[in-house]
DNA sequence: CTTCCACAGGAAGGTCTGGCGG
DNA sequence: CCGCCAGACCTTCCTGTGGAAG
């Protein structure tokens, strides 16, 4: 059940299976295939369906007696020029081969020895470039796509996986002209798609009547609000399995679902609180001391950007930390927002000014907990608000 | 209808770091 | 080892603005 393990049938992705074979198909005939570009959502099946083309045509060009070479990269893990290189060139590795080392080579013979290895196994080569957008630079993918202009004996053909969709917009106009060929987009699942993902899933991972009716719709239904992500659809369902498991239950149920959610949210919130810098820090410290004396006095009044400044600026006094000022402050305060421990919405208080409003999107108390054996929080933790918003 | 608050958020430029070619 | 450069991170300066109050 984890979204790493790869089904043979890949529900309502057909459309996308027959559009990337098609194009891919020229390679049987030794022909070079054109680029492809594949872009879509976290969740999305683009790996999963690349690789089941893949070694679909591999099976069959085995068949037919034709080299046909799928090479795998994932440019998050291997992301400058001289590693994509060597990682292709290492795919082809036999015996009497030697390694091109992960350094020391100059990168125009890394090149040179790929297009040599690539040119003696002949035949066509695919190389998918998961996550391209992670590559640094566009050297190597330029480099890449002119390949085949020194190649004799074989073909290279290239398929970029992408999640963000404007990632070819500041492309060089070369490369992006040359991968662009074909584009395709995998659009998000809908919660229907995504039950029918999942009860494939439970047919091949669960016994039978271990699992109330409603789950799955809800599983689907949670998943749909994430832009459509099945791998968070099938974390939640084996999360959900998991607490069953541990409690000793034979039969998982809906309440199992949303402790599930509540924990991928909190170890989501976990783990960017932890890794902050230290200033976001003490601006998300400066939010939630401000929050705490709030709820005291139980007035409700929403927290706005000048308001965190002074309490940030008298942190930072306290601190001896040099303070930013506030305009960068306010684009901390919205990077905030959008890695989604707060809420900072725009509003206009009329003649009081415009601001935004901030609220912590996860419990004062949670993040307390999280940041309690932060260094940065040890140093401030005794301090409190008084009734001028002054730090005390 | 006008005023005016308290910022939002764009533009441009400075400083620092780290990687890279020579 | 050095100079160069891109990119992250900030500052300074700026113009723009929703809507309650007058």
């Amino acid at each position: 059940m984890r979204h790493s393990f790869m089904p043979d049938i890949l529900p309502h992705r057909d459309r996308e299976i027959n559009e990337i074979a098609s194009i891919m198909v020229p390679a049987l005939r030794g022909e070079t295939p054109s680029n492809i570009f594949i872009y879509g959502k976290t969740g999305t099946g683009k790996t999963a369906v690349v690789k089941f083309v893949g070694g679909e045509l591999e099976t069959k060009g085995k068949e037919l007696g034709k080299h046909i070479n799928f090479v795998y990269i994932n440019c998050e893990v291997v992301d400058t020029q001289y590693r994509l290189l060597q990682n292709i060139a290492n795919h082809f590795i036999n015996e009497w081969d030697e390694r091109i080392p992960f350094t020391g080579w100059p990168t125009d013979e890394v090149y040179s020895k790929l297009i040599e290895k690539i040119d003696r196994i002949g035949g066509v080569t695919t190389v998918i470039l998961d996550e391209v957008d992670k590559l640094k630079g566009d050297e190597a993918l330029y480099n890449l796509s002119r390949i085949n202009i020194q190649l004799k004996n074989a073909k290279v053909s290239i398929v970029g996986i992408s999640n963000d969709l404007k990632f070819t917009e500041f492309l060089d106009p070369r490369v992006k002209s040359s991968l662009g060929e074909e584009n395709i987009i995998f659009p998000p699942y809908d919660a229907a798609q995504l039950q029918d993902i999942l009860l494939q899933r439970v047919e091949m991972g669960l016994k039978p009547n271990s699992i109330d009716d409603d789950v799955i719709p809800l599983c689907a239904a949670l998943a749909a609000q994430e832009h459509g992500d099945a791998r968070r659809a099938l974390d939640l369902l084996r999360m959900s399995a998991e607490i069953a498991e541990r409690k000793g239950l034979d039969k998982i149920t809906k309440s199992f679902v949303r402790v599930a959610q509540n924990k991928i949210e909190i170890d989501r919130v976990i783990e960017v609180v932890k890794t902050l810098p230290t200033q976001s820090k003490l601006i998300l410290i400066s939010i939630l001391l401000r929050e705490r004396h709030d709820n005291k006095k139980s007035s409700n009044n929403p927290i706005n950007t000048g308001e965190v400044y002074e309490i940030y600026k008298d942190l930072c006094k306290k601190t001896r930390i040099d303070s930013l000022t506030q305009r960068r402050v306010a684009d901390l305060i919205s990077e905030l927002d959008m890695l989604g421990i707060i809420t900072a919405r725009v509003i206009s208080k009329g003649r009081y000014g415009r601001t935004r409003e901030i609220k912590l999107s996860t419990d004062a108390d949670e993040i307390t907990r999280i940041l309690k054996n932060d260094e940065v929080y040890l140093n401030i933790s005794n301090y409190k608000i008084n009734a001028q918003t002054r730090l005390i």
